[in-house]
DNA sequence: GATTAAGCGAGACGGTACGTCGCGTCTTCCA
DNA sequence: TGGAAGACGCGACGTACCGTCTCGCTTAATC
């Protein structure tokens, strides 16, 4: 499985955090056009090669640079807990809106969209190692809320995350609807609604 | 509106046909990589500059291949309503799940997503002549239902809509998930609890 | 032989000559690079149909542009002569030398070289109608000067024809050598040198 | 001189040897029509842009494939000298002929003359790397013809080169009159008559 | 300390597709 | 029915990137 890519202790650290950083300058200020392999390696100031060696292509290089800007010290992602679910998946809907609405959070993020459209592989992976440990925080708060009897015990939690989160997305990807705060606060307010005890 | 295009009059509908029926045969039998101005002109027997004329690009090809395959006589959609908004409903999901399923629906349809996230003008496009009034219709059910009681009279039925449909449409895309008539069920069933009456 | 060609009776004067008219205005202003049919109807005013059922392509309108400009009503060209045969070739080939510099003689002419040289039947309709017509009246003037006394008889003045005018049209075309008056008074001299009476 | 193009010194000489037999194969097997620079690219096996990285145009590629089959060992041309400049200028004069009449030398130099007329600076190229060495190989003939009495001391060589060479040129290009040994040989003759010692 | 085997910057290479231009043919509609 | 207009199938243009390759050069690990 392994043993055949190259021997990363020899990797040059300063190169590939040349590239990903050449990567979230590049789509942010000249947009999804302006990414290209090419681009990418005449800004970083390295050989296409040295990109060629570590990544598979585009899209996995946009996926390592969303991943290295967002990258947490403690490594593990957690939802805030005050006890109350419903102002804490406000406060955390209205945060989605908000870098939704950030180009250097969202530009990046929409060209991997574009990407995972069209590479399984990619889209694998991306479920893999970003999608999935997000998911697992917020069905952790779910689970907690769960215990503390705002939510159903009998409540499909993955399906209440859907709820909460693919209509913003959606929103922002094809910007089918206003995407603000009143519409994360109403979001939230009916996926509570089709979860909450008593049926 | 323009008036600086071509004029549609001269237009050879033959041409058109064979250009459409190349895109979607094109991107449903040899997928997305497949699908370049080139390979559909070659493959419709028509001069590049014959799709150029008409088209702005790739993207607006596809949209068109999509609403022609879908060319509706009646002009207007409308939903199942045999009275029963829950059943209806899961028809529906269940048919859209369906769609989902079959490449020579989805294939295309995929492919114009990846258009519609790098162009705006595309997705204007698309949200105006596609999704309104696919979602007019499905707001006319949903009003029904809302008029015999099913619905709560305060339901905010754009936002039950996406509930219903933004889930779906996730799952299609990125695979986070099965989708299948279960995952229908209970999208129906839950987005119904979120707006059932006495809130 | 004809018979398959239109009818020249109903042949509009009017577009002919605006279709030379804008050939020879477009080479002049904007070069060899801007003589396309389509820019010459669409300088003209006129269909491409109507270029392509009077002439076979480019080259043919451009030689037409060039005929009608030179147009002779008296119909038949003739040399000066005062019975000098020196001074009467250093005045004809002066004023070659000054059409040579002038581009609304020249750049036509010019555009109508390039295509002589890849199209044999144009060619061949070049040396019946412009360049045979100036000959015989080259040589005209030449036998005059053998009847004078002045060239030797046996004089081959086919040969003298070349002697006095290939050089000058080489240097026109190529730019091998300075093409001014000077080197069109050596050139007389030189030819009449290798004609001159007594061998 | 430019240091502006890319490093030779990276070239690969098999690609250009391939593109310079592939232009003199196709320019000598189908003719001027067929020499486009995709056909080259096609023919020979190469990328398009690696014949748009190493010269400007068809006509400078042309010009390279005629100066590569010419391509002299000994860097230095020279005229035959038995001694008898007469006898030596029908020589080259006749061997012209031939060449001109055999379509492997001819074909690729009309369409090199093509190019030239439209294209100054291939035109002045064409002067200082083919035309310069050529005319000048010839002026050392007559140099010595001069110095041997052959040839009048105050005789213009340059004009003498023109009277042998221009002649010849035109009728090849043009048609415009048989090209044969005794038009050579006429050629020879009246241009030394032109020059011959005592005026 | 010398050797050696990567990684690396650079960029040429064979390709594919781009979007544009002009060709010569055709069709439509007007005078 | 000639002509203005221009759509059409076609082929070539010159450019942008693709992913692979081949160069010297550093640079770290091994001898």
């Amino acid at each position: 499985m392994d043993g055949t890519g190259p021997d990363p202790g020899r990797r040059n650290p300063r190169s590939r955090d040349r590239i990903l950083q050449a990567t979230r300058e590049l789509v942010t200020d000249h947009g999804f056009g302006a990414l290209s392999i090419e681009a990418i390696a005449a800004r970083a100031g390295v050989g296409k090669q040295t990109i060629y060696r570590w990544w598979p292509g585009k899209g996995a290089v946009v996926f390592d640079a969303i991943l290295a800007a967002n990258e947490n010290p403690a490594g593990r992602i957690d939802l805030p807990d005050t006890g109350d679910i419903d102002a804490d998946l406000r406060t955390v809907l209205r945060a989605t809106v908000a870098e939704f609405a950030d180009p250097v959070f969202s530009a990046p993020l929409r060209a991997l969209y574009v990407e995972l459209l069209t590479d399984p592989a990619l889209a694998a992976d991306y479920r893999a190692r970003l999608e999935g440990p997000m998911t697992e925080a917020k069905l952790r708060r779910l689970r907690g809320a769960q215990a503390a009897g705002q939510i159903d015990d009998d409540a499909d939690l993955d399906l209440v995350v859907d709820l909460l989160y693919a209509p913003l997305t959606q929103r922002w990807l094809l910007g089918t609807g206003p995407l603000d705060e009143e519409f994360a606060d109403r979001l939230v307010a009916a996926a509570l609604r089709a979860a909450r005890p008593g049926q």
